[in-house]
DNA sequence: TTCGGTCTTGCATGCGTATGCAATGGCGGC
DNA sequence: GCCGCCATTGCATACGCATGCAAGACCGAA
């Protein structure tokens, strides 16, 4: 103990103007190093009253325990990583808060890279993996294969959420995209829509394709046809797909837009460019039910997907692959459903209330 | 070396399932550790020759540096702490956005801490710190006297965004607060209103006072009065403070929020429960500019602030108290100006087009 | 050929914390 | 009163990388 403290006044005195380590607060509490590290570390073997002790050293003087230096020796960083493109998108920006915050209740936080919407493997984001972060959650980017071999082996969880990937070892979170596109097609058509149209993301978004494919079979299965187009999951460019729409020779009635953000695009378009009353004219439908959505400039009839419960299952995802040690790619879908508003028009039947929501259920023929 | 080596061997044999390190990567290109970690210095000492063979090897390796290690050493992390609240705010989440995209052109990323509006001194963002940033960032939210005090003495620059502070050592960057509300008063006089109105973040928000008071201080010298409320910042909450200015037996005909998000919600009180005409019935006019003011759904007349601006002048802060390693207090100003839209009357004179734009200056008396 | 200088390189150590191991002390049971 | 066990504590070392220092290599000049 004497060593230990003479060590420890000999160091001190040459950081009179830095950070305390716990070396400072072991001299002034008159225990070992390993003591303060004890006394910080839940669980740890050491007597209340030595902890007491260390615990008002640390105070007296302003300790705070250096989250770098642990982890170079645990292996955690407690953070995750988070990529994600579309910031500007209401829908993610929820989903960031949402990750954050339940996040930071486990004392985790998000280390953010904004990438690009185009790029799948950008070279920064390998960059950004030497941090040690716990986990990698992209959203609204596609991970490169490299990417992902380089965090399995490492051992770290990479979740997407709302994409799709063939990449093996990735698990995804995301809406009920088939059921999104089937139950919108079927409302529409229930709503005695008869020239259908659908604007997607890009052709190979996966998540954007599902919603298309379901909502074009069942639409086709009636006997209609469905006139695609994509706005690359940007206001401007869903405001072009649908100025292509709407400029069609035999203009579409009803437009299924795979974002709440692109369908505020599209009503934007057809109530300034071509002056369509809303749903008289054109019925549009959106999908993500974002806060937006229930305001009155829009009033969006949209299938909801809730932020809230994609971050949860996120971080269950995170946590139970941490916990088994073994990646096992899981795909989880959360629940969605058709909340109806005034943008597009009714069925005459199958709209229930729910409290101050309502909501549609196709019925089943 | 061949000591090095014999360590090296040693030791990769216990590691074969995890990340290579220099030592790994030394062995193998038969060089010492510090060659290898030279080789990833930019202007460190080392034969480019030498150098190539180190690099080499790390990419059959598959070797990162660790960069967890690397800020041990260097005390530096490339990390910037973000402490944000309203994300779901779009002007915030587009100076996320922004800040995130030029910190990472220098290889920096955002540590981002999602802060609840209401709270100053989160007693997290304290552990938050631990994090060796680089710098610390507040948008939207407030510090603790203590936390600057932690901030200061371990050289990190805080810099608040769009918030003010007594507390001395911190940084602000913020838009043109008095010049917003003079001159939306002056552009809203002009337009010949008679019942003035203001919705404000918080009764304490600085920011949202400046703006309030020299919105007042115009209408009131020129004879009228000023209702004022209190919106949180917060959709709901703007939306109430609506209500209220709505319902008062002298309904006001212009009404200036302190945000483009409160007027969104000011708006849609207006239209959907009072089933007023805009702007015939009511004037609203904004601060921000964010994209969706341009949107036809709102079609926002709104005082700018350019959320890339105030991201490049907080970089900018940030670099240079870094650079001159003394703490430095300064408050820049981003200009802005007055969009003119459609969600205001408009005055006879002053309206001047530039380009798409139109911008209305005041006429001085 | 020799010497001084520059460029490379390796060695040793430090950054702040965690943790296996051994030493110590206290306590109960006999 | 003695022994064994457990709780507590300190010691030593590791984590992966950066860097001051000294040694070696190499070159040109004298």
């Amino acid at each position: 103990m004497q060593k230990a403290a003479k060590t420890a006044g000999a160091r001190s005195r040459a950081r009179y103007n830095r950070h305390p380590t716990e070396i400072d607060v072991a001299e002034l509490a008159g225990v070992s190093q390993s003591a303060v590290s004890r006394a910080f570390t839940a669980g740890a073997s050491i007597a209340a009253e030595t902890r007491e002790k260390i615990l008002e050293a640390a105070k007296t003087l302003g300790y705070q325990p250096n989250l770098i230096a642990r982890s170079l020796t645990t292996k955690r960083s407690n953070i995750v990583g988070l990529a994600i493109s579309s910031l500007e998108n209401p829908f993610y920006a929820q989903v960031v808060k949402e990750l954050s915050e339940r996040l930071s209740a486990t004392g985790r936080y998000i280390l953010m890279f904004a990438a690009s919407p185009g790029e799948a493997a950008d070279p920064r984001l390998e960059a950004f993996l030497s941090y040690q972060i716990d986990a990698l959650v992209l959203t609204a980017t596609s991970p490169s294969e490299a990417l992902v071999a380089h965090c399995r082996k490492s051992g770290v969880p990479v979740v997407l959420i709302n994409r799709e990937t063939k990449v093996a070892g990735v698990s995804t979170v995301r809406g009920e995209n088939r059921r999104a596109g089937e139950t919108v097609a079927a409302f529409l058509v229930a709503g005695g829509h008869k020239r259908f149209a659908f604007i997607g993301g890009t052709a190979v978004s996966t998540v954007g394709r599902e919603r298309e494919v379901a909502f074009g079979e069942y639409v086709r299965a009636r006997g209609y046809d469905v006139a695609v187009r994509y706005g690359d999951y940007t206001f401007t460019g869903a405001a072009a797909a649908a100025r292509s729409l709407l400029s069609l020779p035999d203009r579409p009635d009803a437009i299924f837009c795979a974002s709440d953000y692109m369908a505020f695009a599209t009503l934007d378009v057809a109530r300034r460019e071509f002056d369509l009353a809303i749903p008289r004219d054109l019925s549009v439908v959106g999908v993500d039910d974002v806060a937006e959505a229930s305001h009155a400039a829009y009033d969006l009839t949209t299938f909801s997907q809730h932020p809230a419960e994609l971050a949860r299952q996120t971080i269950a995802i995170i946590d139970a692959e941490m916990a088994r040690k073994r990646p096992r790619t899981e795909r989880r879908e959360v629940h969605g459903e058709l909340i109806v508003r005034s943008s597009a028009r009714l069925p005459e039947t199958g709209i229930s209330e729910t409290g101050s929501r309502r909501i549609w259920l196709p019925v089943h023929d």
